[in-house]
RNA sequence: GGGCGCUUAGCUCAGCUGGGAGAGCAUCUGCCUUACAAGCAGAGGGUCGGGGGUUCGAUCCCCUCAGCGCCCACCA
């Protein structure tokens, strides 16, 4: 049982994996009889790669999942990619303008054959960069959002709000890119505060000589202007009451409207009235049944509709109304403006309100239910306050614009006649119209939102509609893990999609994790060139020591900001555990056998180290059921280091290394100790670090399977032991005093020191006798002696704790200098503790009114300073 | 205009229902001690953003101010 000098991750990463694949650990059976925990992935986009987002995201699904499938549940991760309708569309049509085509040029079809082929060939790479990372997803039943069974589950969720009357298309005013030529919905727009302008801009009066200005911050729209509105309150302007106004640059008669939304104190309080280009206007042109005269295209140019402007593009047309009301004289002043202006989410351009028939979702009567769900606890999101995120869109919602006008998607399964105008909407696609019988049908050429099909998939990936196992045993789901960005994208989707059609929540828990930062705390993204590869990382220092980095980062409620120095840490961490088997391993000897062991035969620090392993297995433990993966993370990693390594390592070496045959039973008790320790101490942290655990445990196991199957830790009541607990502190506290004044009289460890123990307890007074080789070792002194009545030489280095004095005679070897410093300095800290003790015994409404446990407390440490004080003080006397 | 979050050691961050401030990194000192120098031992460093309040007691609860960040919102 030996293992090599160090760790290489890259030699052992890619072996595991590849093994716990093969062997089907993923795959969670329909049928195992075992209680199911499942999580779907959010579906990553085919264009994607692993960024720093993703990495968090499945590191802390797979923890999850690796620690139920170790605690005996059928564990289910379901794995998939999304289509990701315009980030695709967008990706491919950029390669073919390399070659210099355009979508056009190869026509519908073709072009989405050739996105097909791009998403075989390269798409996808990020499932290789899942398997990178560890993630333990059941890859048998990958999905994709495109694919025969999800699409059939689209279909069905359209035809059947169709036919419920909760899809209906309208003739409104949407987001438009006019960049990706296509509607978008609502929360696809992303509002940035830009400087902008404010125009004023004077119209005439017809049959007059006067002028009414106007105010606004797009000039150009003025072309489709139907009409200027005054608040019909506004004593400046009733006399324009019913009056006609001629629209500059177009010549066109529009009259004056009253309407209450405008008000009297932004601008001059007259607005120009742009129906077709506002969604304010187009209300107010639906009250005044106003023409609506859309003046741009698809691509944003201005249309016929724009007269003289005609193919401009927007900017340039705004440029040009400027300069040409500017000769006219209609232009009254500019004015600066801040105001939010509409981007493309997938493209950056800004987008336009624009007049066009689309699909839409009523949303409401789906809203409703899953407020609920939310409401009455059915659904719980960690941390809690992203409820009321949740709430406030969700009391706020609007209808959403489903249809897209793309062709890389799900198709929107209508079909129009061409004889009576019937739309017919069904499972299968029609061969003539239900209606007139007509052959001449079309299907609408659309398709639809991307996240519409990513709403379904907590049931469509497990076989939805048809009635399958995975679905009855799976869904819902245990637990999303995702970011607060897509809340309203997806997490509300989904809930109202499976309330909906499953008449069920979709997932138990949402548990909303943070934004990766770089180390200036900027979100990464490219176009900031900040961006740290997770791939990069992993090469450089392992994938255990990035996913646990991750994981001691992430703490709920605070974004995590990235730093390489701490990934180094635990990569450190990660050699650490691996020396420590190491040592374990070297010193087991080839008699070594692991067996069960009784408490009579264990000694004292056996039985702290059990002691402190239940108290991890604990901790461990409840931290993940509520999703602290920082506070798992940290406890498993004081666990390993300061407790197993510093101190129990440390403690079993003197009876491991023991020559005498009388240290045998001893030894073999340390080492199954020791043996048993690491095995428990491996597991706790599989999930967390799969590789290495895996690695390591391949040296010791026992005729078992895999660490990744092995059962997860439980506490062993028989093991917990408070008396040998509170012993060792005090144990410690004697060895750190002694290093203490080693370290501050700087006396060299290879310099070793007696030391005297002067103290009438009797509890102390075992613990140093038998643990006597102990302390020699840890403190690296030579003789003990206990001496109830010594009276301290001159040349005595002195340590004070409640109850025991502690003296090392140094002989030539001390500085007094030095030493009096060292105690008046311990001597100011005690006295400082001690006043704040008094005074808060001396406060007569503390002793009143507190707690007597918390008055006991503060007595007890007040004595306690009280009595090392007067020992310090008459040590410092001691030393003249 | 609403809503949310943050401000704790030089840096990055923990700190659960209020009862003597913690970690990692960095710094300083001494050590290649037979698992580990990616290590061991020791040390220094904080008026917990400012002010006020509740309380016997506040990093923690309430109010307020300041700074930073995010989300939502049709005011031209």
């Amino acid at each position: 049982m030996e293992l090599p000098s160090s760790y290489d991750p890259a030699l052992v990463e890619d072996k595991w994996y590849k093994e716990w694949e093969q062997q089907g650990f993923f795959h969670a059976q329909d049928t195992d009889g075992k209680k199911p925990y499942s999580i779907v992935i959010p579906p990553p986009n085919v264009t994607g790669n692993l960024h720093m987002g993703h990495a968090l995201n499945n590191t802390l699904q797979d923890v999850l999942t690796r620690w139920k499938r170790m605690q005996g549940y059928s564990a289910l991760w379901m794995p998939g990619m999304d289509h990701a309708g315009i980030a695709t569309q967008n990706v491919v049509e950029r390669l073919l303008r390399e070659e210099g085509k355009t979508r056009n040029d190869l026509g519908r079809e073709d072009f989405v054959k050739k996105v097909w082929e791009w998403k075989e060939h390269s798409g996808g790479q990020i499932q290789t960069q899942l398997r990178r990372l560890g993630c333990s997803l059941d890859w048998e039943r990958e999905r994709f959002t495109l694919d025969e069974g999800l699409s059939k589950a689209v279909r069905k969720v359209f035809v059947t709000l169709y036919e419920e009357e909760l899809i209906y298309q309208g003739y409104r005013i949407i987001n438009w890119c006019p960049r990706c030529e296509t509607a978008l919905s609502d929360i696809e727009t992303e509002y940035q505060d830009l400087k902008g302008k404010l125009y004023y801009i004077k119209y005439p009066i017809k049959g007059s000589v006067e002028y009414i200005t106007v105010a606004t911050t797009r000039p150009e729209t003025m072309l489709g202007d139907t009409a200027v509105a005054m608040n019909p309150g506004d004593e400046r302007y009733q006399h324009l009451r019913g009056k006609m106004l001629i629209l500059p640059l177009m010549e066109r008669e529009i009259p004056v409207i009253e309407d209450d939304f405008v008000g009297v104190d932004f601008g001059t309080g007259l607005v120009k009235v742009t129906p077709a280009h506002d969604p304010n206007d187009f209300d107010m042109g639906q009250r005044h049944n106003l023409q609506e005269i859309n003046i741009l295209d698809e691509r944003g140019f201005i249309n016929e509709n724009g007269g003289g402007y005609r193919g401009l593009s927007r900017f340039d047309a705004r440029k040009k109304v400027v300069e040409d009301l500017e000769k006219a004289g209609l232009l009254v002043k500019i004015e600066d403006h801040d105001h939010s202006v509409g981007h493309c989410y997938r493209c950056g351009t800004i987008v336009e309100p624009y007049l066009s028939k689309q699909w839409f979702v009523k949303i409401q009567p789906l809203a409703d239910e899953a407020i609920r769900a939310v409401k009455d606890e059915r659904i719980r999101f960690v941390p809690k306050n992203w409820e009321k995120t949740y709430y406030e869109w969700m009391y706020n919602i609007r209808d959403w614009c489903i249809s897209r006008q793309l062709w890389w998607g799900h198709r929107i399964p209508a079909f129009y006649c061409g004889r009576c105008g019937h739309i017919n909407v069904s499972m299968e696609d029609p061969t003539a119209c239900e209606k007139c019988g007509s052959p001449d049908i079309r299907q609408d050429e659309d398709v639809l939102d991307t996240w519409f099909s990513s709403a379904l998939w907590p049931f469509s990936t497990m076989g939805w509609p048809d009635k399958t196992p995975a679905l009855e045993k799976y869904y819902p789901t245990s637990v999303l893990v995702t970011g607060f960005d897509i809340i309203f994208f997806w997490v509300a989707r989904m809930i109202m999609m499976g309330m909906k059609f499953m008449k069920e929540i979709p997932f138990r828990d949402v548990y909303i994790h943070a934004l990766v930062r770089d180390e200036q705390g900027q979100k990464m993204s490219k176009s900031r060139g900040n961006v740290i590869d997770p791939l990069v990382i992993m090469d450089q220092y392992g994938t255990d020591a990035f996913r646990f980095t991750l994981s001691i980062f992430a703490a709920q409620g605070r974004d995590i900001i990235m730093s390489e120095k701490r990934i180094e840490g635990y990569r450190a961490f990660c050699n650490k555990i691996w020396n420590a088997t190491r040592f374990i391993l070297m010193n087991m000897g080839d008699d070594f056998t692991p067996r069960t062991f009784a408490a009579d035969e264990l000694e004292r620090f056996d039985r702290w180290m059990l002691h402190r392993l239940n108290a991890a297995i604990s901790d461990v433990t409840t931290a993940l059921e509520e999703y602290k993966f920082n506070d798992a993370a940290q406890r498993l990693y004081d666990f390993w280091w300061h407790e197993f390594c510093d101190w129990y390592l440390e403690l079993t070496k003197t009876r491991i290394y023991a020559k005498e045959a009388s240290m045998g039973q001893s030894s073999d008790v340390a080492k199954q100790v020791l043996f048993h320790v690491l095995r428990n101490g491996l597991k706790l942290l599989h999930p967390f670090m799969p590789f290495i655990t895996e690695e390591i445990w391949e040296h010791i196991r026992e005729g078992e399977g895999r660490i990744i199957n092995a059962p997860w830790p439980e506490i062993d009541p028989a093991w917990n032991f408070t008396k040998e607990s509170e012993e060792t502190a005090l144990f410690q506290e004697i060895v750190y005093k002694i290093r203490n004044v080693r370290g501050e009289m700087d006396i060299a460890p290879d310099k070793k020191a007696d030391v005297v123990f002067k103290t009438s307890n009797e509890q102390i007074i075992s613990v140093i006798e038998r643990e006597r080789s102990h302390i020699q070792a840890l403190a690296k002194v030579n003789a003990i002696t206990v001496d109830g009545s010594y009276a301290p030489e001159k040349t005595d280095a002195s340590a004070i704790l409640t109850d025991v004095e502690i003296y090392l005679p140094l002989k030539g070897l001390i500085d007094f200098d030095k030493e009096r410093a060292r105690i008046q300095k311990e001597i100011d800290r005690t006295s400082a503790d001690l006043d704040k003790v008094e005074k808060k015994l001396g406060n007569a409404s503390f002793v009143e009114k507190a707690p007597a446990e918390i008055i006991e407390k503060e007595k007890q440490k007040r004595d306690g300073f009280r009595e090392i004080l007067g020992k310090l003080r008459e040590s410092l006397d001691n030393l003249g």
